[in-house]
DNA sequence: GCCCAGGTGTTTC
DNA sequence: GAAACACATGGG
């Protein structure tokens, strides 16, 4: 049934090549990192906004977020709001990554769901995004449109925690990274055109 | 001016 | 536990 939504969205939407990344960083996964967290709560306009700024500063890698002042990493990031706080997440995930890996590399290869959900600013959706967008590990990113559309056709509940929805979704698709990246990427999508707050009369899921 | 956007952490019942 | 709140910018 989930996978028949999936083919749905995808023959509606075409592939959509996600994660968007310019390339600028080093590794380019550390451009997904990064804008995963940019992202929290935030129109991606804004990221891109803000991505745009570190690129101009040539801030590329994760030892250049470390290396940075506070204050002007604070002014570079400010257009994707709750600079202060993201500042800071930016700044203890540089940290984790080097500090415990050696490498953003290194860390892209090893690190697990567990660990990264301990890194203070990394909640389950970022963790997954990260996951499943810069290490292409299996794991299904909920957001906020995925609960609001597969809970209008009543296929989960909106009660369902994070946890349960993720878990469903994996539980009912084939365990394939590329499904799930481009399953995540089709839902923001439809959810942009037609499942908003105001449901659309003419969803194609209807 | 109001509402919303690819959440997370803290505080308060 | 879960509900309420703080965090902030920019576009519609």
């Amino acid at each position: 049934m989930i996978l028949k939504i999936y083919k749905k969205l995808l023959k509606e939407h075409g592939h959509r090549k996600w994660w968007p990344v310019s390339g600028f960083t080093e590794p380019k996964e550390w451009e997904i990192c990064i804008g995963a967290i940019l992202t929290q709560n935030t129109a991606w306009k804004n990221v891109e906004k803000a991505l745009r700024n570190l690129d101009e500063t040539s801030c590329r890698t994760a030892g250049d977020i470390l290396n940075m002042d506070m204050s002007k990493l604070r002014r570079l990031i400010k257009p994707s709001g709750f600079f202060n706080q993201k500042a800071k997440r930016l700044k203890a995930f540089a940290r984790y990554a080097i500090g415990n890996f050696g490498s953003v590399g290194n860390f892209l290869r090893n690190i697990t769901r567990e660990e990264l959900l301990k890194v203070n600013g990394i909640g389950p959706e970022t963790a997954d995004a990260i996951l499943l967008y810069a290490c292409s590990k299996p794991y299904f990113v909920v957001d906020a449109y995925t609960k609001r559309i597969f809970s209008r056709l009543g296929i989960i509940e909106q009660s369902w925690k994070y946890e349960q929805v993720r878990e469903f979704f994996e539980n009912n698709l084939p365990k394939d990274v590329q499904i799930y990246q481009e399953f995540h990427a089709l839902i923001v999508k439809h959810a942009k055109e037609c499942c908003k707050k105001v449901a659309n009369e003419n969803c194609i899921l209807k």
